[in-house]
DNA sequence: TATTATTGTATCATTATGTTACAATAGTAA
DNA sequence: TTACTATTGTAACATAATGATACAATAATA
């Protein structure tokens, strides 16, 4: 979905659009010790949906999915990769954007090409929660973020294309260093290990992760942060961008 | 392509195929300790192309992919994985498609769904190279391995699909198990040596490697291969299914 | 029976990771 | 100022994983 869907509705055919073809955007924060996803709300319908849109005809479909996360966050230069072609026929359900349709006036024909069979990439993106502005799109009434152990009920296999990416995510923390885009420019060792330890639901051990943080090379030493608590200030810490 | 594709030719509108959405596949295979790729050869075009095809309207696009696996080496119950979506508009380019219909004596419409813009789904398979039995399809006149170092020209950005293929077999040779499918049912600790040397492309240490291996428990020493050399005789390993 | 090439594994060295401990604070309260 | 507390940074040692070398155990052959 996204904010053309009224000229969507409009043209039965799709004209201007790949057929059959959709991304869906698993948009990934932290907060509250939390990992957070943004879902869709839908008018009227109490359907909750990923972030998703179409293909122009004009575009590369990379190009398309940084589009969709540009236009429900407000963010550009975002870790953003596919993860997954979810492409089963049993994912074919009309009846969810029949109801979103119907909940907005509009009565689509049978035929109607946003009705017909798509094929979804799932993309996952890791944003920094303080700098994205959840921005719903022109047919649903909120965009927002849900915490991953308590989401409401999504639409088709949503539910699916999450925990796949939550999989994805996980299995990547180690090998690729992507982690530090969902904290923000700077950050203690401690929130680095809280990111990991709720990533991985499991616990580190403070010695060797700092250890091993440090080691790699990526990190750099900024200043303190004096907190107020009453210990010792932890350096605050900053990734290294490779030229 | 595959071999409906008299079918595809004579229906301009692609009726009963999912629209714009192709499948690639990258079938790896293992023999003269060369990693080698599944190509066909397209009648009096001289053009070079990866083992693909179109999603049915009544297929899963997994479903799809097994069965141009099937069609093009006779084997199922094989290692096959998506590894990303080709979806650059850039890749369009009828020319090739328009000289294999040509050599075929086919002028087709200018609007025939063939030469529309294709986004297409790269799969990469392992499978035993003494097991498969290359097929080519209606209009390609061989299919054959080829070795990755001595690679023809190839259509469209199929040279690149392989290289990304590739670098997920390398990325996954560790992680997941999934070497074995390269090799027959048995082998010795030497065949899998070469096996991962070849695809690592660098040399490994031969006694950590087996010890790495027998580690993992998921080696069951078999029998004694005598080879006729004037040596040791090497253990027989096979590959122990979970279940 | 000696010779040769290769395999399986033991041994030690090096590196990485797990575990414990402790000094160095930054605040609070006496 | 001075104890007291909680947390951080890191040293120190233990254990595990990997790298490197060496050598005994063979299958064939001469």
């Amino acid at each position: 979905m996204n904010n053309e869907f009224k000229n969507q509705e409009a043209d039965a055919r799709g004209d201007g659009y790949l057929p059959g073809l959709a991304i869906d955007a698993v948009i990934f924060g932290f907060h509250d010790n939390q990992l957070k996803v943004l879902l869709l709300a839908y008018k009227n319908t109490g359907l909750f949906a990923l972030p998703g849109g179409f293909i122009r005809d004009y575009e590369d479909v990379n190009e398309a999915a940084r589009r969709v996360l540009l236009d429900r966050t407000g963010l550009t230069n975002i870790f953003l990769d596919q993860f997954y072609v979810f492409g089963d026929r049993s994912r074919h359900d009309a009846a969810p954007l029949k109801a979103i349709m119907a909940a907005r006036g509009v009565m689509p024909p049978e035929n109607h090409w946003l009705l017909k069979r798509f094929v979804s990439v799932g993309y996952y993106a890791l944003v920094d929660f303080t700098k994205a502005i959840p921005t719903p799109d022109s047919i649903s009434d909120s965009c927002d973020w849900y915490a991953l152990d308590d989401l409401p009920v999504l639409m088709q296999d949503h539910q699916l294309i999450i925990q796949k990416a939550l999989e994805t995510l996980r299995i990547n923390l180690d090998q690729k260093l992507i982690g530090f885009n969902l904290l923000t420019e700077d950050f203690t060792m401690g929130e680095l290990q809280n990111l990991y330890e709720t990533i991985l639901n499991k616990k580190l051990i403070r010695a060797a992760f700092q250890r091993k943080m440090l080691s790699l090379g990526i990190l750099e030493r900024i200043a303190k942060k004096f907190t107020g608590g009453a210990h010792k200030a932890p350096y605050v810490y900053r990734f290294i961008l490779e030229k």
